[in-house]
DNA sequence: GTCTATATTTCGATAGAC
DNA sequence: GTCTATCGAAATATAGAC
């Protein structure tokens, strides 16, 4: 049942967004009543923050490749192959990263939780010390960060304008662009 | 007043989203009570349309200048040249900027609003025409996708990890990363 | 584990005095 | 233009029976 708490709420929350989705609506999807849900989780809060866990797994086998290079000029240079790896993992979880992208305020709810706080390497934080590195040149950070921000926006932006296209195509294209993108003239 | 009150309620629905702000919070930061703002607007929603309203006339500018081109290619041609005077018109708007990608959910709303379907031109429908141009080849689609994403990611992403960078110089290594990025190899 | 029933709070919105 | 006072709806969350 858990499993299927988790399940709807994803939907609903991507659908609609975090608070204007009631637990009584997550409720009558599953055919089981508001209080039932109290059951499995304690706080609405609960069900966001398991499924934020879902994301942060996801991304932790990214960062940690890249954070167990201790130079960080070694970190930009295997950081367009640890991003095609990560383009796969958010296009294989479109769903997740829609969650996350919609509900940008839930997200900054979970900073006051104490369950959330204990979890602490989380992906964001990763990328801001990756991203706020000193020894990386500021053309290439910046670099870096244009390529997530292209990358999630394709995946997710411009409301389905790429629908047709399939994934693998998607992800081909958007592969060499990164690279492209990365690629800072002038540098060694 | 009309005016003080679109701003605090900028700043809060920015900080805070759309939804977790009251009424009465937007009152109470400007000293009076919820009351007085029924007297400007008649619907909460009418004080995120007018917010909204600011960004659309911003970027009117760009894809009016856009499609005044009458080919898909010029389109894709003029694109650089225009994106670097909307990432100007962005920097210079940080704050409405993030309104929007913080609020996706209160921007669908706006949908089923009858003034806003008058206002009809969108942004998003803009962008989305020229996305989905069938004329311009689907790899430069993607390219220009990329780089909307990109400078949106940077603008407002990664948490303010380059707030220490000034405006003019985040901007100019901005642009010359999205002009990499929109240069496809083996393109005319 | 799930139910009914209810407590409690907060929100958007309105009525009417000043 | 702003106030006090209040309505009705909907939300989270809890208590206790089954």
């Amino acid at each position: 049942m858990r499993e299927r708490i988790l399940d709807v709420a994803l939907e609903l929350f991507s659908e609609q967004g975090y608070e204007k989705t009631s637990l009584r609506e997550i409720a009558q999807k599953l055919g089981v009543t508001k209080a039932a849900l109290y059951f499995h989780f304690e706080h609405k809060e609960d069900i966001f923050l398991e499924l934020h866990l879902r994301l942060h797994a996801l991304g932790r086998e990214a960062f940690d490749e890249l954070e167990s290079l201790h130079d960080g000029q070694q970190r930009a240079d295997a950081w367009p192959h640890v991003l095609d790896h990560f383009i796969d993992q958010l296009i294989g979880n479109r769903d997740l990263l829609l969650l996350h992208v919609r509900n940008p305020n839930a997200l900054d709810q979970l900073a006051h939780n104490e369950r959330h706080q204990a979890e602490n390497e989380d992906i964001q934080q990763q990328m801001g010390r990756l991203l706020a590195s000193p020894d990386i040149p500021l053309a290439q950070r910046v670099r870096m960060a244009c390529s997530i921000g292209a990358v999630i926006g394709v995946i997710i932006g411009a409301g389905g304008v790429f629908s047709d296209v399939s994934s693998a195509e998607l992800a081909a294209l958007v592969r060499d662009a990164a690279r492209d993108l990365l690629f800072v003239p002038g540098q060694p």
